[in-house]
RNA sequence: GCCGGGGUGGCGGAAUGGUAUACGCGCGCGACUCAAAAUCGCGUCUCGCAAGGGAUGAGGGUUCGAGUCCCUCCCCCGGCACCA
């Protein structure tokens, strides 16, 4: 075989056979024969392209070459394999390819799938086209709107005209997820917020699912991360936080003890109302005449009679709630109506004469009226809206209209009955009724409105200082009445509302914002009266749109608190207490106090100290743990010590200085010192400054020491009141416990006596041992979190039982927000599928019942976006114009669109079951197939992801699907870039064309290129001289199958390179590593051709290995091998793990830790040969003699090491 | 800022805590050739004549032994980003 490798008739040869022998069709092999020979099954999918007008350029196979590879390991594996292609054809980028280019976007699309196919089919792809599936193709998304069928029925999909992203350039509504901050993804353009008509799904219902199953996929990390982010769940706590409406309110009684206890309820809740009667007042009748002109009147400008009491309802200044279920309407005195008699008319009549009669008294005074006057009115604004008069106090009135009063005047009782619960009726007994909590009082919607906040930091609720609303929540509109400088709050709106979210992150972060004035929120917590601002830091979509704003204890309030000089209210101590026994560390031993001379500088070294002290020891006695010790006996402790310390001395004199600089580094940290102050290093350490202990533990049996202590308190500058002794005096024992009690402690301690009373009062867990568990504690911990303080009854909790404590406090919820919002589904474009829903005059969004589907997207001229908020469909009157499916009448279709993504949620279970009619996929196939065992793709890490695992989730709770999640398995593909490091694009003109790669080099030679490119998940730049090294590959493979092959025994050297390659190859493909897979097929190709010749055995084991990255060159061999076709469904190779070393293994030898020389070690070697082989290693000994060996090490087949002094 | 992943020759990159730089590209030298291409062989981190020494972003720690584990800092890539 000496010709050439000629690649283009071989790669021709096996594709036309290929597709001819169908070998690589897909194989339910149903355990239906029962007989359990049952494949194991593997399912591979490429996230399927969009076939756009560019085609491929060679990023885009890797992937693919990846699957391909990896599915025909499989299947020689022994595997029945699934590996699909298909088309993801509908969506933006195709419309506007079309609408570009002048061809209908079903021509666009067809052409360019064929060119797609074209492209794939030179690189020798395994998949199987009889599955080849579409989205647009009116058989598949017939189930696309299926799916949409069964969301609808079960409340998933519903309409909704909240402002949706609009992006104003592609003339569509566009869901969160396909925006990149503020830009349309595709176009760049600014969206904008748009109120249109839209289906939505509600994927949040799903959120918590998806992020908890999370946990259990094979998936990369930063892709699940990725996914976290996007769900972004926080928990937390729902807040309310009470604004009071008024300064003053009358009591419709005059009932002295009633005010009174009021005024006193008010208070009791924060609220500084007065409360006034209509006596205290002094106030009895109204005085207007016909023409509304009020009678002068100091206080009261008018006054107004009702059917039971006669009471003032026109406000003073600040205006007035009035109480009582039993108070009908403020009205006017019969005179004033033009002195008619109220029962000789219908209701209507005495409201036209009341309207009448107010609109008198807003002419003459300005135009103003307060509310209570109109509470049973709406009043129509100057720009023609109607609005609730209660709301609205101040408001210029031009026109007044009558209300029902029942709707618009919800007065609440303060008091309700015991049995139901609610206000009480005027026969209710006394001794039902009970009177509300002050609580509720104040939350009457009379006296104040709610603002509920979401935090997730309620144990910093005392430390709130002010609120923070989103320019757009509603309360601000709401209490427009109240807000003293409406002009300054609206502006700053519609300035916050004209910026976007790029503009407001681009200044830097600068906290702007508007107080509220003249509104105060009441803090539920403390009952402070705190400011309310508007602020667009504050964002109106997520959690309740509002803040309480604890600028001590978060960044942006504080930015904001200062920016404004808003009161910054520390609530939380995030001090934290070390207990540290030192004497444990360095303990009262002969060998630390030699030690403590030597660090003290007092002596040299150890044996000049341990001389001193014998000195020392002939004069007077020397106390070692409370024994006395004579000169003799020391000498026997020391020669001890000497022995058997070393170890430990070293370790001490490492693990004092280490503690000392880990300690040092450590902020927020009260240190407290277990020590009787006698310990040398702990003196040394503080008199240097190094250490600055807060508190003194004494674990001492007695209070002998106390005044010791006291002394070197002093010394240390320790107060004595944070001296604690640790005694067994119960008092001790109470003081220490109180101390301890404070969460924020921990403990360290070498010493068996320190630890073990450590122990004994701390949780085992803030027992701490060494230095890393110090700095872990104290340094990555969220420093946010800590002990309460200034929080009232709640001081000295931890932050984690705070926020349950509170909140229950507060009567607030514990609550969870995400930042996921529900999935916006229409879009107002030709091209995609059409929403089966039709709108009935009569009955509303009515499905289109199943059997109607698909609902065809039709044939028009015209697809072009109207970009008036309407789909091209909605032109089409033939199409739109239809029958109710419930009442038969006439009824219009829905003419949006589904998103891009729709198709691609639910793709990878069509592909198990293509061409079925009767279901989206048939159950026996389903559960054969699925899951996705890998799935492999980049991009789309977010969206797709996201949405396919919610479709999947829902398919699982209709029954349609049998697994939880679709993928089991992801594989992220890391892009290629062009050869200059740039992103490929036809704009660059850097695209590399697969077709003309694989037409210089082969498709083999290209294929293991991308693989051996580097990992599988980077980012690499294309380099075309490169792939000069596999083709060189590929040729050497062929050159070699050219040499004679032989037939002596296999040497020990090859069989175990190959018996290697055969392991390694394996276990790579497995996982995903290909660049390593090839360079060990690189290797052994290299020790084949030095090799003194290869058995048959051999080459036929390396072709197989090679068949799945290389399958045109190994066919072909395989075939000249005699061997019958295919290589791809023969066997996998398998490798004999007792073949892989080959009898003699060479290890390292180290001295010191430096290689010094390296020994053949023979399989049955014991330690004890090896390492007298070791030692006789050249270059080995010469290291040895120098110096007196204390250890040797001999790890079996990596290294032998010794170490020498 | 937060989260995730990284930082190793001229380049892409290899390395269960055990001889760092496998494999490939590029480059240099040589063989074959009239010559070139192709192919084959040898060499290719760095200082040093050598013996040896030094290098895996910087610094420190643990270990007989660290690219790998721990800590601090710097830089790069990706995701999220005023998310309460």
């Amino acid at each position: 075989m000496s010709e050439r490798y000629d690649h283009k008739a071989i790669e021709k040869k096996w594709q036309q056979r290929w597709q001819e022998s169908q070998i690589f069709r897909a194989q339910e092999d149903l355990p239906a024969g029962k007989a359990g020979a049952s494949k194991p099954k593997t399912y591979v999918l490429d996230m399927f392209p969009y076939p756009s007008g560019e085609g491929l350029h060679v990023g885009h196979p890797k992937g693919y070459i990846a699957t391909d590879i990896y599915a025909r390991f499989k299947r020689m594996q022994g595997h029945s394999v699934l590996h699909p292609m298909g088309w993801d054809a509908f969506g933006l980028p195709a419309e506007n390819y079309a609408i570009k280019n002048k061809i209908h976007p079903a021509v666009a699309v067809e052409k360019n799938i064929a060119n797609f196919k074209d492209q794939l089919a030179h690189i020798g792809f395994d998949y199987d086209w009889s599955r080849e599936i579409k989205t647009t193709d009116p058989a598949f998304y017939k189930w696309t709107q299926w799916i949409f069928l069964q969301l609808y029925k079960k409340g998933l999909a519903f309409q909704s005209d909240e402002p949706i992203n609009w992006c104003p350039s592609c003339k569509t509504g566009l869901a969160n997820e396909d925006l990149n901050g503020n830009v349309c993804e595709r176009c760049d353009t600014v969206v904008e917020k748009k109120r249109l008509p839209q289906w939505v799904l509600k994927i949040t219902d799903y959120a918590d699912r998806m992020l908890h199953d999370l946990d259990h996929l094979q998936w990369p990390e930063h892709i699940k991360e990725a996914q976290r982010n996007w769900i972004g769940r926080s928990e937390g706590a729902e807040i309310e936080f009470i604004v009071p409406r008024f300064k003053e309110i009358l009591l419709a009684s005059s009932n002295e003890s009633k005010r009174a206890r009021a005024e006193k309820l008010f208070k009791a809740s924060g609220l500084d109302i007065k409360v006034h009667t209509p006596k205290s007042l002094g106030l009895t009748e109204i005085e207007a005449d016909e023409n509304g002109t009020l009678a002068e009147n100091a206080e009261a400008k008018a006054r107004a009679y009702s059917g039971k009491t006669s009471l003032p309802v026109l406000a003073i200044d600040t205006g007035f709630a009035i109480e009582g279920e039993d108070l009908d309407l403020a009205r006017p005195k019969r005179n004033a109506l033009g002195g008619i008699d109220e029962n000789s008319l219908s209701q209507d009549e005495v409201g036209e004469k009341m309207l009448k009669f107010y609109q008198g008294i807003a002419k003459k005074h300005g135009g103003r009226v307060l509310a209570h006057w109109i509470d049973a009115l709406a009043l129509v604004l100057p720009d023609g809206s109607v609005e609730r008069a209660e709301d609205s106090r101040e408001v210029i009135l031009t026109d007044i209209v009558h209300g029902e009063f029942d709707k618009f005047f919800p007065v609440r009782s303060l008091y309700i009955s015991k049995t139901t619960g609610k206000p009480v009726k005027e026969e209710t007994p006394e001794e039902e009724i009970k009177e509300l909590e002050p609580m509720a009082w104040a939350q009457n919607e009379l006296v104040s409105r709610p603002i509920k906040v979401f935090t997730t930091r309620p144990d910093t609720l005392f430390g709130a200082s002010y609120m923070v609303l989103a320019p757009e929540h509603p309360f601000i509109p709401a209490m427009k009445a109240s807000i003293e400088n409406w002009d300054e709050v609206i502006a700053y709106i519609s300035e916050a509302s004209a910026k976007t979210e790029i503009d407001r992150t681009k200044e830097g972060k600068e906290k702007t914002g508007v107080e509220l004035r003249g509104l105060k929120a009441i803090n539920p917590a403390n009952k402070e009266q705190i400011p309310l601002y508007v602020a667009d830091y504050v964002l109106g979509g997520y959690g309740t749109g509002a803040i309480m704003a604890v600028p001590a204890h978060d960044e942006r309030d504080f930015a904001f608190a200062k920016k404004f000089n808003l009161p910054v209210k520390k609530v939380i101590d995030q001090t934290k207490y070390l207990i540290f026994d030192f004497d444990g560390v360095i303990g009262d031993t002969l060998e630390n106090a030699l030690l403590a001379k030597v660090r003290m500088g007092f002596c040299r070294d150890r044996e000049d100290a341990y001389q001193e002290m014998l000195t020392y020891a002939n004069k007077k006695p020397v106390h070692i743990r409370n024994h006395t010790l004579s000169p003799e006996e020391l000498q026997k402790e020391y020669d001890w010590t000497s022995r058997f310390g070393e170890e430990m001395r070293k370790q001490k004199i490492k693990l004092f200085d280490g503690f000392i600089t880990e300690i040092r580094k450590l902020r927020n940290t009260k240190i407290a010192v277990v020590s009787s102050g006698s310990n040398l290093y702990v003196r040394s350490a503080v008199e240097q400054g190094k250490l600055s202990p807060t508190h003194v533990l004494c674990f001492e049996d007695n209070h002998s020491k106390e005044e010791k202590i006291e002394r070197i308190c002093k010394d240390w500058g320790v107060s004595v009141k944070d001296v604690y002794y640790f005694t067994d005096t119960k008092a001790d024992v109470f003081e220490l416990e109180n101390f301890l009690s404070k969460e924020r402690i921990f403990g360290c301690s070498w010493g068996f006596l320190g630890k073990e009373a450590l122990e004994s009062v701390l949780p085992k867990e803030q027992v701490l041992e060494n230095f890393s568990d110090i700095h872990r504690v104290f340094e990555n911990l969220h420093t946010d979190a800590g002990m309460l303080v200034e929080s009232g009854s709640f001081d000295g909790l931890n932050s984690e039982d705070a926020k349950k404590k509170i909140t229950e406090f507060v009567g607030g919820k514990m609550a969870t927000t995400y930042k996921l919002k529900d999935w916006v589904f229409s879009r107002q474009r030709y091209w995609g599928e059409p929403i089966p829903i039709i709108h009935c005059p009569a009955h509303g969004a009515v499905a289109v019942p199943e059997d109607q589907l698909p609902v065809l997207l039709p044939e028009v001229e015209f697809y072009e976006p109207s970009g008036t908020g309407e789909s091209p469909l909605a032109n089409i009157t033939e199409w739109v114009n239809t029958t109710c499916p419930t009442c038969g009448g006439p009824a219009k279709r829905e003419t949006n669109t589904m998103p891009q993504w729709a198709g691609s949620s639910w793709y990878y279970l069509r592909f198990m079951d293509p061409r079925n009619d009767a279901a989206l996929v048939g159950k026996d196939k389903e559960k054969y197939w699925a899951p996705v065992d890998v799935y492999v793709g980049g991009d789309h890490a977010v969206r797709h992801l996201i949405y396919a695992r919610f479709w999947h989730k829902f398919l699982y709770d209709i029954g349609v699907v049998s697994t939880v999640e679709p993928f089991a398995r992801l594989e992220f593909l890391g892009f290629i870039l062009a050869e200059d490091g740039k992103k490929m694009s036809k704009r660059l003109g850097n695209v590399i064309n697969p077709t003309e790669v694989v037409a210089n080099y082969g498709a083999d030679s290209f294929r293991i290129y991308e693989m051996f490119m580097g990992p599988f998940e980077n980012t690499v730049a294309w380099n075309t001289a490169s792939i000069a090294g596999t083709t060189r590959f590929i040729e050497r493979v062929w050159r070699l199958a050219g040499e004679p092959l032989s037939e002596q025994p296999a040497t020990v050297e090859l069989e175990a390179i190959l018996h290697q390659t055969a392991k390694k190859v394996g276990e790579d493909i497995e996982a995903f590593k290909f660049n390593t897979a090839v360079a060990q097929m690189m290797t052994c190709l290299n020790a084949m051709e030095k090799a003194e010749g290869i058995r048959a055995g051999q080459w036929k084991a390396f072709i197989r290995l090679l068949a799945p990255f290389a399958p045109h060159v190994a066919e072909e061999l395989w075939e000249r091998l005699g061997e019958p076709y295919s290589v791809h469904q023969a066997a996998w190779p398998q490798f004999d793990e007792s073949k892989i070393s080959s009898g003699t293994i060479k290890v390292a030898v180290q001295v010191n830790g430096k290689v010094r020389g390296s020994i053949e070690l023979a399989q049955g070697d014991t330690e004890g040969e090896a390492l007298a082989k070791a030692r006789g290693a050249p270059g080995v000994a010469k290291w040895l003699v120098e110096g007196r060996e204390v250890k040797a090490l001999y790890v079996p087949g990596k290294i032998i090491s010794f170490v020498v002094q």
